[in-house]
DNA sequence: AAAAACTGTCATGTC
DNA sequence: TTGACATGACAGTTT
């Protein structure tokens, strides 16, 4: 996410660097130029630039349906032919977008290295540009700089010209022009912005004040309009997010971008975009889509294996006998996990054959896609059939996640190929290992019933089976064709991850009463400390008192007299106390023999 | 390597 | 009768 945010900040400064420059350098060479043409790819620049700078990608038509530039109109969502070709089935077209999600954070993540390269190399050209005088010699430096870039910059410099210039794309006006027409024109406006909302640097501002003319590659600029273009497609994370919330018109983004970001190469008719690239950077570029792929999200993939259960027809008995080899399981059932790996191997195999990692999906393999998804099925109904039922929020809604990455390791089919092919999913080159990796992952990652619902083809996932209410269920079970192994295992799944779950509570409950009962030790034990000290202040107190009690006996003693005015012995005497208050003197004999003999010498305290 | 903790599963009982 | 749930017991896995 750092890297994202990072580098849209980037490709911000640098676009619009490369934006006022392109505007400038343009109204030297080409003056003759309609400023439609150059309308659109601003405007897609700019619209970029809303992205970075307003959290999400405007990602309308009316962005690119404007121009007059072919390349604007080739990168639009869905040519009208192709619009034609594809199936209009909603969840189908998904796939396109997402489908290149491991090739675009290969590009997002070499887009991010260039930009950072292209965000350096502008600030030093600002700096040097900021000690010219005149925008001639800022323009001679910028030649003499471009000539001083890598041999893959320049190369790809030139090239990028080369193309312009041949076809015919270069135009020309000023910058302030650019922005007048882009807010004069309403239908085009760029969703969420406003020229006055962009924030532009201060070398822009300065660049429409003084009308000065900043010398970027415009060619840079194309070349990252078709990488960032990429990137933001992939910046809606939640492509592999599961997100229980996503409807399909989340997806929609999708639907728009997909066919203008799928393949770059389009974007510059005749030119191959590796051809920009430096072997070092074709490298890093199949680095980072090998790895990127085998880093994508574990859980994407176990929707993957789900839904490619659910789509398959080409059901193989020996997997399953396989599968349920263990004992344990009811139903007859069991699972062997010396197996699994060949078993997954299978399920996960698709009818889609893969050919080269060339890494791009382009529209006709899009459209490709869809008539695969037409071709596939079997006795079971379709994932999103489901999805549209009665589970709208459980695991089916990652079909459509489903659909991307599987998308994007789908390059064109052949529709010769045999479907009870072992294999109909060839992974190309290196791509085998990452497969392998990636089913050791996901297989471990499975649990045993997720495993032999895959086996047996189950066509819901393991969540919805244990989840749905009973009434859900058992429609569930009478309205889908389903064999008496695959009931049973349903049965058994629901019953266990019912189980599951309950023994699950009862431990926790089980460890909350207990921590209850230390809670409840721990407070007596205070409590109890609490009332021994309590008791000790009271014991001191009762000894106070005695001590008064025995002063005020003595006291009151040693001044009694008796009749002959005597002292009176406390010893053979004894104050008690009447019910009236009044306190006599009583001989200690006839008090312990219970007489009482009254005198006169009361005394009231 | 042993022990404790954790987890899944089964059997059984209750509602 | 059926299903959901709770819980003791056991076994396998993880810490």
């Amino acid at each position: 996410m750092c890297s994202v945010v990072f580098l849209l900040r980037a490709f911000h400064k640098a676009a619009i660097k490369e934006l006022a420059w392109a505007t400038s350098q343009l109204s030297h060479f080409k003056p003759q130029l309609k400023k439609d043409q150059l309308l659109s790819p601003l405007k897609w620049l700019l619209a970029s630039l809303s992205f970075s700078l307003t959290g999400y990608w405007p990602c309308h038509m009316s962005l690119y349906g404007g121009g007059g530039d072919p390349r604007a109109a080739r990168s639009g969502p869905l040519d009208a032919k192709e619009e034609e070709k594809a199936p209009v089935e909603p969840t189908a077209q998904v796939p396109d977008a997402g489908g290149c999600a491991s090739e675009e954070n290969e590009v997002l993540r070499e887009k991010h290295e260039a930009v950072d390269h292209s965000s350096q190399r502008e600030e030093n050209e600002e700096r040097v540009s900021a000690q010219k005088e005149n925008s001639l010699q800022q323009n001679n430096e910028d030649e003499n700089k471009v000539a001083e870039k890598p041999d893959w910059e320049a190369e790809k410099t030139t090239e990028s010209r080369n193309e312009r210039h041949l076809n015919g794309t270069d135009t020309s006006f000023s910058l302030e022009d650019l922005f007048q027409l882009l807010s004069s024109q309403p239908e085009n406006s760029l969703e969420g912005i406003s020229l006055g909302d962009i924030p532009l640097p201060g070398s822009i501002s300065d660049g429409m004040n003084s009308s000065a003319h900043y010398h970027v590659n415009f060619s840079q600029a194309i070349s990252q309009d078709v990488n960032l273009h990429e990137a933001i497609l992939l910046c809606p994370n939640n492509t592999f997010r599961r997100n229980p919330t996503r409807t399909s018109q989340s997806q929609e983004p999708f639907l728009q971008l997909n066919s203008h970001t799928t393949n770059p190469e389009q974007t510059l008719p005749g030119t191959n975009s590796t051809g920009f690239l430096s072997p070092v950077d074709n490298h890093m570029r199949n680095l980072t889509s090998q790895d990127l792929l085998y880093d994508l999200d574990v859980n994407i993939f176990d929707e993957i294996n789900l839904m490619s259960l659910a789509t398959e027809d080409d059901f193989d008995p020996i997997d399953v006998s396989q599968l349920f080899d263990e004992p344990d399981s009811d139903s007859g059932l069991s699972l062997d996990s010396s197996h699994n790996s060949t078993s997954v191997t299978k399920s996960n195999s698709s009818h889609c054959v893969c050919e080269g990692a060339t890494g791009y999906c382009t529209d006709h393999e899009s459209s490709s896609h869809h008539d695969l998804e037409g071709a596939v099925g079997g006795d079971y109904p379709e994932p999103s059939k489901l999805c549209h039922m009665d589970h709208s929020d459980s695991g089916f809604h990652g079909d459509l996640t489903f659909q991307h990455i599987f998308h994007n390791h789908t390059y064109h089919l052949q529709p010769s190929a045999p479907e009870s092919t072992s294999e109909p999913f060839s992974w190309p080159g290196r791509s085998q290992k990452i497969r392998s990796r990636y089913l050791e992952d996901t297989d471990r990652n499975l649990s045993r019933d997720e495993r032999r619902a895959k086996a047996l083809h189950i066509p819901f996932s393991v969540d919805e089976i244990v989840g749905m209410p009973v009434d859900s269920f058992n429609s569930m079970l009478s309205r889908y064709y389903l064999t008496d192994l695959q009931v049973s295992l349903i049965r058994d799944i629901r019953r266990r991850g019912k189980n599951k779950v309950a023994a699950q509570n009862c431990r926790k409950r089980k460890l909350d009463i207990i921590l209850n009962l230390e809670n409840d030790v721990c407070n007596l034990q205070a409590k109890k400390e609490t009332l021994k000290r309590e008791r000790t202040q009271c014991n001191k107190a009762i000894n106070i008192m005695k001590q008064k009690l025995h002063d005020l006996y003595h006291d009151v003693f040693s001044r009694l007299r008796d009749d002959e005015g005597r002292p009176v012995n406390p010893n053979h005497y004894a104050l008690q106390c009447t019910h009236d208050g009044s306190v006599l003197l009583v001989p200690k004999e006839l008090g312990a023999s219970g007489h009482k003999k009254e005198t006169q010498k009361g005394k009231r305290k």
